[in-house]
DNA sequence: ACAAATTTAGACCGATTGGTATAATTAAAC
DNA sequence: GTTTAATTATACCAATCGGTCTAAATTTGT
């Protein structure tokens, strides 16, 4: 049944695909340059993700959707609000694009242009990936006073705003169009936020 | 020299990169598909383009670029402002949206971020592409009577807010996002007229 | 300890990848 | 009209692609 060794490689296979997808997509990414540099062989590949390719890339990116939530909620707890959480999570795209040379950006968005049209497996766990980001700056927002329908359309905006600016920041190599957005967006929260606590 | 027949051969090439390039991207998009698709031979390929699929697929995003610019200046023209020329653009792509299934997004967002950071020649003409809108709107906003800075975060969001909107909406296979973004950031430019013609 | 199920290891496969080389063809220059 | 350069047309290449298959190794259940 459950196989201690088992769980350790299916994870190797699913970590390094999922960096491997963020900095080079789905289709640069070979199964040859997973297995190697997982160390893994081929059949446990196979065994692991029966569909292969498509079925190992969809898990990755389920995997990097929980790795995000996590850092997601703790910078929420930690900042104590939307704004800061919101610039704090700005702040770490900027942090990671700045010291890869602007290759590490959105773990999902290459995959999603890529992929999202012919996998349908792939096409949902991203739809769920952008889908929860929302939905955690949705409740932060409501629960700062916002009402419901404008947390959506907020939390929707900065979504949207912060992955523009990663592929803005990517194509120009340099980030100041996620700086302009961290600036805005959190304005554009406080506001919100405000306007949810005097009208 | 310039030989008529060539043009042509080039120019289809182009165009038929460009298409699949949309769709499919970079890494997915092969060589031989291209040739089948526009009916030209490999040898002629590799005249034109010597370096290969690289430097077909940087001048693919240099003519996508033209196209897109004249579309927008036209867009401009007609709607007379840059708040309905903005609304025009996100109806454009709503509509490239809806009838192809979710699959006509961002003619360079997918290449951008499969290639910038490993071709340059892609990735030059994928920031030219971006900073091209950037400038269209920040030159319509600032001769609507908004200060320069402020026209220059303003264009920039919106171009971040669409790009973003456009990855929404494939991964969620609805245009919700791109009408969302096409309200929000209709308004902060309306906003953004006033206080310039006010203050 | 033994048997059964799980997992790994890696050889092997046809198809396709981007790219090269060269000969035939075509148009331009004189 | 002949020479010269530009362009096209394919045959060909090694390398890699994703995927299959089977045997060995390993762990689990009894």
């Amino acid at each position: 049944m459950g196989y201690a060794k088992s769980i350790e490689t299916r994870q190797k296979l699913v970590k390094t695909a999922s960096k491997l997808i963020r900095t080079q997509g789905y289709a640069a990414t070979g199964i040859q340059q997973i297995l190697q540099e997982s160390g893994v062989p081929k059949g446990s590949l196979y065994y692991h993700f029966p569909a292969g390719k498509s079925e190992l890339a969809a898990e990755a990116v389920r995997y990097s959707n929980q790795f995000t939530e996590g850092r997601l909620k703790k910078l929420i707890e930690m900042a104590g609000g939307s704004v800061p959480a919101f610039q704090a999570f700005c702040d770490y795209y900027i942090a990671s694009l700045e010291t890869t040379d602007f290759q590490k950006g959105c773990p999902i968005a290459t995959i999603t242009l890529e992929a999202a049209a012919t996998v349908d497996l792939i096409q949902a766990a991203c739809e769920d990936g952008f889908a929860m980001i929302e939905r955690v700056f949705i409740e932060q927002l409501v629960s700062e006073g916002v009402l419901p329908k404008e947390a959506q359309g907020q939390a929707m905006m900065a979504v949207t705003a912060v992955e523009g600016a990663l592929i803005l920041c990517r194509a120009r190599r340099n980030s100041e169009p996620l700086k302009v957005v961290r600036g805005r967006i959190a304005q554009d929260m406080r506001d919100a936020i405000a306007r949810g606590n005097n009208g």
